[in-house]
DNA sequence: GTGGCAGCGTATGAAACCGTACAGAGCGGG
DNA sequence: CCCGCTCTGTACGGTTTCATACGCTGCCAC
């Protein structure tokens, strides 16, 4: 029915899709799959057999740890530069964690069988997706050092930044309320935090929106709670501009 | 000089040199060098080329955070159950985070470049030290979690709890002091922690020393924070005793 | 056996955050 | 236009943890 659209590799948005050799893309594109990624969307449930790995554009999604009784504590942000489902890569098909879909937007999709495969044909192509888990550890490392020894504020800017990468632009669509859900504290301790950083002119806050207008001070506001992964990221995944690889010796 | 001794796999006691197929054995072997892990031993250096892997046998290891300005959380431990430097497995040659012992012992290790070699020569070694490194992400996002949301006391039986799965007998060495660095927190408050779970007879302190008396207890202080990386590692290392791939649809 | 030191017990005031409750404010639908 | 819902602002008492300080104790070295 549909016209089949090629898809190039150079008109995609995720970074690790467009970190990939043109072979490695080969052997993926046959498999990918645009798709909508709305509010809330659960992309992986927790103990449940993962079907597909998404690779998000516009979209960011949340990894939560979930531990029974209600008690919930995001673990990772994913966007444009990652990819949702990274347990496939370490060839685990299901995982205790859960995402959802947490700014809506678009992305790719593969199935996980797909995957593998690929992963089996392709060291090159493993060997880039290991490496971003790797940094999605040194992610999730500095999100267990945040919570541990970070006052509110200083969270709240880290997680206001790593948003802010993985968006155009400086607007977010965020609720306290969703902001207290994903730090972990309680609804009225956001609200004075952000009152806080409106209050001397880093964000403006509006209803169920944050505006970013400060950036640098944020980053000075979230200190040492931020840029570890980032920094591991730009070592270790190519840049859509620079040639395939662009470190000599890599890792 | 020394007569060589040959190096048996049965004599191991390394969980993931046990759960390896002879073949992937017989491919490390010729590497693998046993070491004395001294308390304080610096294995993994941050930002630093790593030079060898370590299997622990009785010694215990954490890996560490570190974000400048002496603010530092431990973010996981591995024991006889892991490996230390698993960004190796992964690909890459250096890490922010630290590794340190933590309870002395022994262990062996390989230079990071045989195993590196000996993971493009087998893709069952590979995959298992990928399953590893999964329930290694699941641990660190307990971390945060725990961090985040838990009061000092279930903090504490938790790490406990982990030292306790990786030691043989119910004697963990172990200073008020370390434990507070461990946690983040203040050392007194360490203190009080412990005198509410001695008062009630889970454990025993002594001058730098911790006797688990109630591990059963011990579990029930925890709560939530203590398991799931316990029970994901059960599902996908193999057993010693078991065959090489206990469940069929692994992962 | 005694000096010294690492390790532990305890106190105190301050700060951050919690759980909860409730009222005002923006915004869309009928 | 106004109802109703979501979102935000604010308050209150209570708990946990913080930072810091100081004294006691077990243990090793000399």
């Amino acid at each position: 029915m549909a016209a089949v659209v090629e898809l190039k590799q150079s008109s995609l948005r995720n970074r690790l899709l467009q970190a990939l050799t043109s072979d490695d893309f080969a052997l993926l594109k046959p498999h990918l799959e645009q798709v909508a990624l709305p509010k809330g969307m659960l992309l992986i449930e927790p103990n449940q057999l993962i079907k597909h790995v998404y690779f998000p554009e516009t979209a960011i999604a949340s990894v939560i740890a979930t531990n029974s009784e209600s008690r919930q504590v995001e673990i990772a942000i994913v966007g444009r530069e990652g990819v949702v489902g990274p347990s496939v890569i370490l060839g685990v098909n299901r995982t205790p964690h859960q995402s959802f879909i947490q700014m809506e937007g678009t992305g790719y999709r593969i199935a996980a069988s797909c995957l593998t495969q690929a992963l089996e044909a392709s060291r090159s192509l493993h060997g880039l997706l290991l490496r971003y888990i790797h940094v999605l550890t040194v992610q999730t490392a500095a999100t267990a050092m945040s919570n541990g020894d970070s006052v509110l504020g200083e969270r709240l800017a880290r997680w206001l930044l790593m948003c802010h990468d993985r968006v155009d632009g400086d607007e977010l669509a965020l609720t306290h309320e969703f902001l207290s859900l994903m730090l972990a504290v309680r609804r009225p301790g956001v609200t004075e935090a952000i009152h806080l950083l409106e209050g001397v002119g880093i964000i403006r806050a509006r209803r169920a929106h944050i505006t970013i207008i400060d950036r640098e001070r944020l980053e000075e506001t979230a200190g040492d709670s931020y840029g570890v992964p980032e920094a591991e990221y730009e070592r270790l995944i190519p840049k859509p501009g620079a040639s395939t690889m662009p470190l000599s010796g890599q890792g």
